[in-house]
RNA sequence: GGGUCUAUAGCCAAGUGGUAAGGCAUGGGACUGCAACUCCCCGAUCGUUGGUUCAAAUCCGACUAGGCCCUCCA
C-alpha cells in the first residue's frame, strides 16, 4: 500500500514494523462539544484506513483518546479550559459534560458507519502512565521544572521540526492577538507537560503528581496512552492536519525522548472541511452537525458519501448545495442496486479482477472517490450476473461502509397495509381507464405522502417503499 | 514574515510522461395519460506563461488566484 507520510512529505510504501499486523493510533475527539461533521470527516477517513487495511489483509491494532481534560485554549494566564467552558455553559460537571459529549460523539459516528475502535480510552484514566513518563524525561533532562510547571525541554529534541517542516528562525511566536509568551519557558517553543500552577479558580480535575497536585499538559495523553496500549513502536499515527504541529511535533519529542528510538513510521493526516468562507468551525457559521443534517432531511450516509467523493487529503468545501448532489447520486446507487436479481448464481471469473481493482484503489493512498467508480464499473458490467454484482458490492462495503445492500424488506408492512394499496392500485386504475386522470393523480399522490412509490410500467402497477 | 497545499467541464472528482475515469446537474431519447422510478445518448486539452522531451494535465521555472499552519482546533 501506498500512503502519503507528513513524516517524509510523499507517498511511501507502506510496510508495518511487524508483518500483517498494524498499529495504529488516531487522535480522538475532545468532549466538550458536539463534533461538527468536519471534525467527523477526519473520523471517516481514519474508518475507511483501518478498513482499507484490513481489505488488504492487515490485522489492525487500533486506540483511539478521548480527551476529556481539559486543554488550555493558550498558555497565557487569561486562557480558557474547553472542558470547563463546556461545564460552566451548560451546569454540569466536567465529567458530566465528558460523558454526555463522549456519547454523543459516538453516536455520531454509528450513524455514519464509523466503527468504534477496539480500545478507547479517557485521557484522565492515565495519569499515572503519564506521571512515569515525566519522570523519565525529567531524568534524562528532556524536562524541567520552572514555577511549579514542568515543561519539556525543545532544544534537547532529535529533529523537532522534522514533521512540521518548520524553521525555528521563522516561527511567529504569538501570531494570534491572543497568545501571551509563557515567561516560565527557557524557550518559548517549550511546551508544558504538568501544570501545578492552575489557571482556573475552578478548576475542577486535579490529581497528585510528585511536582504537586495539577494536570497533564495537552500531549502527553497521546503519547502515554499510545504507548501504554500499543508499546514502543506505532506504524501509523493518523489525526487532522491541524494537529501536525504542535500537538503531533510535541509527541514526537516526547515519546521518542522518553523510548530513546525512533517511535512512529508513518504519519498520516486528513484534511479539513471547509465552508465557502475557510475553515470549518465551531464558533463560526453554521454550527453544523448529523443532527442537523438529519433535521433538515438528509441522511448521514450521504455525507460519508460525500466525503468519499473527494480525497482525505484534499480540503472539501460544503455546500448544501454539494450535499444534495451527494444524496442524489447516493440514492441512485442504492436504488441500482436494490434492482439487481438476488437469486444466486455467481459467475467468478471476473471476480477477482474486480477485487483487484478496487485493492488497487486503496493501495494508491486510499483513492476513495475511485473505490467509488469500482462500485459503478460493476454494476455496468453486462458480463457479470446480479448475483455476482451483489456479491461484489456487499464486498466493497466492507470498506465503504454506505449500507449500499438493504435487507430485503419483505415483511417491513403488514398484511393489512399490503391489501390497502392493492385495493387503491384497483382504484386508480379504473379511474385511469375512465381517463379520471384528477383521481388517478390523487391516489398516487396520497399514497406518496405516506412513503409508497407506484410505478407503472407495461406489466401494470406496483409499488414500493421510499427510503427515508 | 516563514512554511505548506491546491488550481482538470455548471458542480464533485480520477489521472503519478504517451493525446482526458466516474458521479451529480443540464439537454435529448425510450417508457408514461402526465409524472415518478428505471434505461440509453450527449460535454472539457486540463489557472496563465516559459522550458525539458519524439511526447506533458502529468517533470522544472515564473506568474496569478485561493486554502491551511506558525502553541484552541479534526
Amino acid at each position: 500500500m501506498k500512503i502519503y507520510n507528513t513524516l517524509t512529505k510523499k507517498v511511501d510504501t507502506f510496510t508495518p514494523n511487524e508483518e500483517n499486523t498494524v498499529r495504529m493510533y488516531t487522535c480522538g475527539p475532545t468532549v466538550y462539544h458536539y463534533a461538527h461533521i468536519g471534525n467527523l470527516r477526519t473520523y471517516i477517513f481514519e474508518d475507511i484506513l483501518e478498513k482499507g487495511l484490513e481489505y488488504l489483509g492487515y490485522n489492525v491494532l487500533r486506540v483511539m483518546n478521548v480527551t476529556d481534560v481539559g486543554h488550555l485554549e493558550n498558555d497565557s494566564d487569561t486562557g480558557e479550559d474547553k472542558m470547563q467552558k463546556g461545564a460552566e455553559r451548560e451546569h454540569k460537571s466536567v465529567y458530566e459534560i465528558a460523558d454526555f459529549y463522549e456519547r454523543a460523539f459516538f453516536q455520531d459516528c454509528a450513524k455514519l458507519n464509523i466503527r468504534k475502535p477496539k480500545v478507547v480510552e479517557r485521557a484522565t484514566k492515565h495519569i499515572d502512565t503519564y506521571i512515569k513518563i515525566i519522570e523519565n524525561l525529567l531524568d534524562k533532562g528532556y524536562a524541567y521544572i520552572s514555577n511549579g510547571n514542568v515543561y519539556f525541554d525543545v532544544s534537547k529534541a532529535n529533529n523537532y521540526y522534522e514533521l512540521s517542516g518548520k524553521n525555528p528562525d521563522e516561527l511567529f511566536v504569538g501570531v494570534r492577538d491572543t497568545v501571551e509568551e509563557d515567561k516560565s519557558k527557557r524557550n518559548p517553543y517549550d511546551f508544558g507537560l504538568w501544570f501545578t500552577v492552575s489557571k482556573f479558580s475552578n478548576q475542577e480535575m486535579k490529581w497528585d503528581s510528585p511536582w504537586g497536585v495539577g494536570y497533564p499538559g495537552w500531549h502527553i495523553e497521546c503519547s502515554g496512552i499510545s504507548y501504554k496500549f500499543l508499546g514502543e513502536y506505532l506504524d501509523i499515527h493518523c489525526g487532522g492536519v491541524d494537529n501536525i504541529f504542535p500537538h503531533h511535533t510535541n509527541e514526537i519529542a516526547q515519546s521518542e525522548a522518553f523510548l530513546g528510538h525512533k517511535w512512529c513510521n508513518y504519519w498520516v493526516h486528513g484534511e479539513h472541511l471547509n465552508d465557502s468562507t475557510g475553515k470549518m468551525s465551531k464558533s463560526k457559521g453554521e454550527f453544523l452537525t448529523i443532527d442537523l443534517l438529519e433535521s433538515k432531511g438528509y441522511n448521514p450516509l450521504a455525507y460519508r458519501y460525500f466525503c468519499l467523493g473527494s480525497h482525505y487529503r484534499n480540503q472539501l468545501v460544503f455546500s448544501y448545495e454539494a450535499l444534495d448532489a451527494a444524496e442524489n447520486a447516493y440514492k441512485k446507487l442504492k436504488n441500482r442496486i436494490k434492482k439487481l436479481d438476488r437469486t444466486p448464481d455467481l459467475h467468478d471469473d471476473k471476480v477477482d479482477f474486480y477485487k483487484d481493482k478496487f485493492k488497487d484503489a486503496i493501495e494508491n493512498d486510499l483513492n476513495t472517490s475511485s473505490m467509488l467508480t469500482v462500485v459503478y464499473d460493476v454494476l455496468k458490467d453486462d458480463e457479470l450476473t446480479d448475483f455476482t454484482k451483489l456479491y461484489l458490492i456487499e464486498d466493497f462495503d466492507k470498506v465503504l461502509s454506505l449500507d449500499l445492500i438493504d435487507e430485503l424488506e419483505e415483511n417491513k408492512i403488514s398484511d393489512e397495509t399490503e391489501s390497502m394499496i392493492m385495493k387503491k392500485i384497483e382504484e386508480r386504475n379504473i379511474a385511469k381507464k375512465n381517463k379520471d386522470f384528477a383521481t388517478a393523480d390523487k391516489i398516487r399522490d396520497e399514497l406518496f405522502d405516506k412513503g409508497i412509490r407506484l410505478i407503472d410500467s407495461r406489466e401494470g402497477t406496483t409499488y414500493e417503499i421510499i427510503e427515508e
